[in-house]
DNA sequence: ATTCAAAATTTGTCTAGACGTCTATACCTA
DNA sequence: TAGGTATAGACGTCTAGACAAATTTTGAAT
């Protein structure tokens, strides 16, 4: 490699390197060559190589792994937490296709907490819903979430049909909605969890537990939601 | 210095760093040792050193100046360019102190330059402002503002009074009056302007060209403005 | 085939030294 | 005194090597 002056050698193996990821050589989620194999590629000094990863870390273009390697960063979704906060919106808006799957969905009798958090009985009856949400085909959340079944009886083959829970509440005479607590953690991906979203188990997940209200404060829905943590990040305004 | 294991070496001089700044051993502007000096105080490599500095820099905590030395950052306002925006307004909102100087005032015949923006003929006189705004005594700008002389005569004594143009403007029957047009730039101050902001002058400064026009939009006011780009960024929303 | 441990890979940290670039200062010269 | 120049100080880049830490692969034993 021939190294024009007046311009750093990290700097250009840093320009060539994002142009190569630009020009599709190395794709979102594809491992980068290893720094030994920069090294001979470009014939500098490891450490040489390694200033200009280090500004590609920087700019959130690819993310090193100890003992693994570097890959190609995920476009990280900004998703931003407001009480009126919605999945295909947010996605619509950063020209994406959304679409949200119903993995399954179940009719029981609602645990302690979730009775707590629907302000229900314990043993109250409870429609469960484990979902995946996706951009343009790439998983970035799975959810669960529980909604009274008395109140929404039928509401699943609607989710199914619009794909949107907001839709599937309109149908039900809920026209407005908002967010009441988002409460965020961040945890490890259960192995059912990890497998739908696509990434590797030892990889953290941000984990929400929300709760949605009606317009007269009367929740309609306690879910627990787990997001790709190299796919999303969540702002709080 | 002894190294607890388990977290590395630049990390803790990086917190111990840190800690420093916000004990107020070195202040906002305060010039850091140099990279020589903290090698002698903390017993380890250049690099070492640099390791840490670079993580500060990232984070925008210091700034660091080839040939100069490592400075700590001044807390960078946040300006938003609105047509309603107030300088007292922005930083009240802070919780800081505003404070505008009076440097020098001059009556003289507009340029064509100066005409033209107040829609006035050349040759028409006008009233030169050069003042300098600061917050809890930090300056962060200095302005030139040329106001009509005809219309505003006598208004350099209430400006000096009430240390706000916004006032000034009041007296004058204009309770609102709203900025036409912004132009940005960056440019190296003058060597008079370096010195009303305590800034090198080799540092730039982002400068603006502005028309505030009352309520039926005859302009009364062109200014230049040159912000301290370390201690000022600017917001279009 | 499975499991466990050792070895090889790969990235992270630290040290050492050389030279380049930029800045400020002291000094010399006109 | 003003202006240019030399020099020292300070940060920037690059190379070289060693070891640590995390992960993956390999291979042996069951």
């Amino acid at each position: 490699m021939d190294w024009e002056p007046g311009l750093s050698i990290w700097k250009q193996i840093e320009k060539k390197l994002l142009s190569d990821i630009s020009d599709g050589v190395f794709s979102p989620g594809d491992k980068m060559p290893t720094e030994m194999e920069l090294v001979r590629r470009f014939g500098v000094n490891r450490h040489t190589v390694r200033r200009a990863m280090a500004a590609l870390v920087d700019s959130n273009v690819v993310r090193v792994e100890q003992g693994r390697g570097a890959f190609v960063q995920e476009q990280i979704l900004d998703y931003p937490l407001g009480s009126k906060t919605r999945f295909s919106q947010i996605v619509t808006g950063r020209h994406r296709l959304p679409d949200k799957r119903l993995i399954s969905s179940e009719v029981l009798k609602a645990s302690s907490t979730v009775a707590q958090f629907l302000d229900v009985k314990p043993g109250t009856r409870v429609i469960e819903l484990y979902s995946v949400s996706e951009a343009d085909g790439v998983p970035l959340a799975v959810a669960t979430s529980y909604l009274p079944a008395a109140r929404f009886d039928g509401i699943v083959e609607i989710f199914i049909q619009t794909k949107s829970l907001t839709e599937a509440f309109k149908r039900f005479g809920i026209d407005d909605y908002s967010r009441k607590t988002t409460r965020i953690s961040a945890t490890l991906p259960s192995t059912r969890a990890a497998s739908l979203l696509k990434q590797a188990k030892n990889r953290p997940v941000i984990s929400t537990e929300s709760i949605d209200v009606d317009s007269a404060g009367v929740p309609i829905e306690y879910g627990v939601t787990a997001f790709s943590s190299d796919r999303v990040q969540l702002i709080v305004e």
